[in-house]
DNA sequence: AAACCGTCCGAAAAGGCTTTCTGTGACTGT
DNA sequence: ACAGTCACAGAAAGCCTTTTCGGACGGTTT
């Protein structure tokens, strides 16, 4: 500390020694009652100011029952789709008077069990869940004395509050874009079919070649698994068998990059050719490809915004339940410019 | 929430009761003190697991003036150097009994005011600062009544504790390794030349080199800006100007990328011809280049775990000061194995 | 029998704040 | 001049826990 030995905490005590009245006058001041003088306020504020007077939240907590925290408990910082709903949901609480507490469990329950301990012994007046895949997980255990809203990974619990991005619609914004674009052979290359989302964007862009009268590019979903290596191999897979594709819809940004590199290995040109739309909007990768690449974003901070909404008002009472799902949207870069 | 109508937190009072004791007996049975009798203690133990009684934190801090909480005060969360920081030190804390409160400030000086204060309100006991860039940022104002330590970006006032990364040295490592691998015609490629990271790495390369009564390729570093883009024109640049060159040092694993592909297309062998080492070692790029990248790690966890150490310390009265550089390591793949 | 000791438990205070209730003085209406 | 209002300030209770101190009790020593 460069400066000042620890000042001790002024306490509304101080505040009314100085300002030479009571302890009960200076809360009033302070907290804009009503039953105060103006003059007398003014004191107060005034001496408040001097001795930079913050007031204790927990003794105010401690008294009326609301602590004005919640928990934030993700099981995976490193994950890139925690963050950005992470994010999302400090920023809806911060704007408020709402302290955020974060935990990160690490995807150990047992570190996951310790932390609701600690967030529960500091009084928090609910709990938001962020998973890092939206595949739903199970419900916190217990029988919580707060509300628990769960991001981007749903509860298994339908009767729990959950909020996603709708994956299955999002297939078929992607499909929808890409027969915009002028295309009718496309192929859908994905990730680990072990993953909800892939499953869910599968079937969404099933359904929208479907409604088109067409169908995907080999009749079915490539699975894999999330790399860009796995991107370049299927690419040169499809490319061989069915030479005469002209539209990609990648599960993520990596594989649309991977994609990307084989068809500008093998002279096949996007977009004059080939369209080619990725999953993530992953800035590290839509803007270094060449072309730039146009992709499908979750809105992920969306989904954290809100999440924090629903946990506020279920601690206000009004509690929804069920799972919510959030639209997603395209944004709409180079490689998927629609044929003139 | 799924079942069971927020059930009001039970109290100490709550427990003595049903274990028929006083609130003084419980508190001592459930805290481990010695006064009292074995038979007494399970009792209220029981009692405590029959009401999943949690102690109320804000009372205990109330009393004994420590709240077990400190804050941790992002400049932007998006950026992806603060994340492994905020990670290390959530998990330095999260492993004591420490709970810490999340803040970001999105490079706003007003929001960030707005934070403290609310911290200070809650009675943290110290603050970590962590920034996005190595550049000295100013000190927080105002004469704080709690420890602070700044994490990756150091304060400007030398008094105050800072943790970051050793970048000088890194410079070094990165150019070592590079000799090690037999290379002697290294040039340095990087970002903006107005990032303190750049100027660091760049003067511990040049002093490397010089030690070994070398001079990088083309007497100087390439400053540019920090994506694949300009690692893409630099390298052709550099192979049309030094063709002999046989070793690149890239600022950032994007650079890296660049490079590599540009050395790709122009039909030079990595790492056979030459060698490229990134800076960042950034997963989602250092595994998928072809060769896969080696890249310098600037051990970001290990910066905000020992942020978190500093600040406990502080709190605990033992303060050191001043900047502690932490070093960084080279982790090595493919694109650098040694010449034979 | 008196003094003493050790063990175990409970009463009470403290910590900072908000809120309710009571009290005081100045004013209004008749 | 007297009751009745009104505006304002203060006393005190309460939130929940920890800790100190003293009391009760049974047993041991002189």
């Amino acid at each position: 500390m460069a400066s000042g030995e620890t000042p001790r905490n002024a306490t509304l005590t101080d505040v009314a020694r100085l300002a030479g009245v009571s302890i009960a006058t200076a809360s009033k001041a302070i907290n804009g009652r009503a039953q105060v003088r103006a003059e007398t306020r003014t004191r107060v504020l005034e001496a408040a100011e001097q001795l930079s007077f913050a007031p204790n939240a927990l003794a105010r907590g401690l008294l009326q029952g609301r602590t004005g925290t919640v928990g934030l408990l993700t099981s995976d910082l490193e994950g890139r789709f925690s963050i950005p709903v992470l994010m999302g949901a400090e920023d809806a609480f911060g704007a408020g008077q709402v302290s955020v507490f974060l935990c990160d469990a690490r995807g150990d329950a047992i570190r996951e069990q310790h932390h609701i301990r600690a967030l529960l012994s500091r009084r928090v007046e609910g709990l938001i869940v962020v998973g890092s895949r939206t595949d739903p997980r199970p419900p916190l255990t217990g029988d919580l004395p707060v509300p628990v809203v769960y991001a981007y990974a749903p509860s298994e619990n339908p009767e729990d509050i959950s909020i996603t991005a709708n994956n299955v619609e999002a297939g078929g914004l992607a499909i929808d874009h890409l027969l915009a674009c002028g295309r009718r052979r496309i192929a859908h290359v994905t990730g680990d079919a072990s993953y909800a989302a892939a499953q869910d964007r599968s079937r969404g862009a099933e359904r929208a070649m479907a409604e088109a009268g067409l169908e995907l590019v080999g009749g079915r979903t490539f699975f894999g698994s999330w790399s860009e290596g796995w991107g370049r191999g299927v690419a040169s897979m499809i490319l061989d068998q069915y030479p005469d594709v002209d539209g990609f819809f990648c599960g993520s940004d990596q594989i649309a990059r991977g994609v990307l590199d084989t068809l500008r290995e093998k002279g096949r040109d996007v977009p004059r050719d080939i369209s080619v739309i990725g999953f993530d909007n992953w800035a590290v990768l839509t803007t270094n490809t060449r072309p730039q690449l146009t992709s499908v974003d979750m809105n992920l901070e969306q989904v954290g915004r809100v999440a924090a909404r629903r946990l506020f008002e279920a601690i206000e009472g009004q509690a929804a339940s069920g799972i919510e799902e959030l639209p997603c949207r395209i944004v709409t870069r180079e490689s998927s410019v629609p044929v003139p």
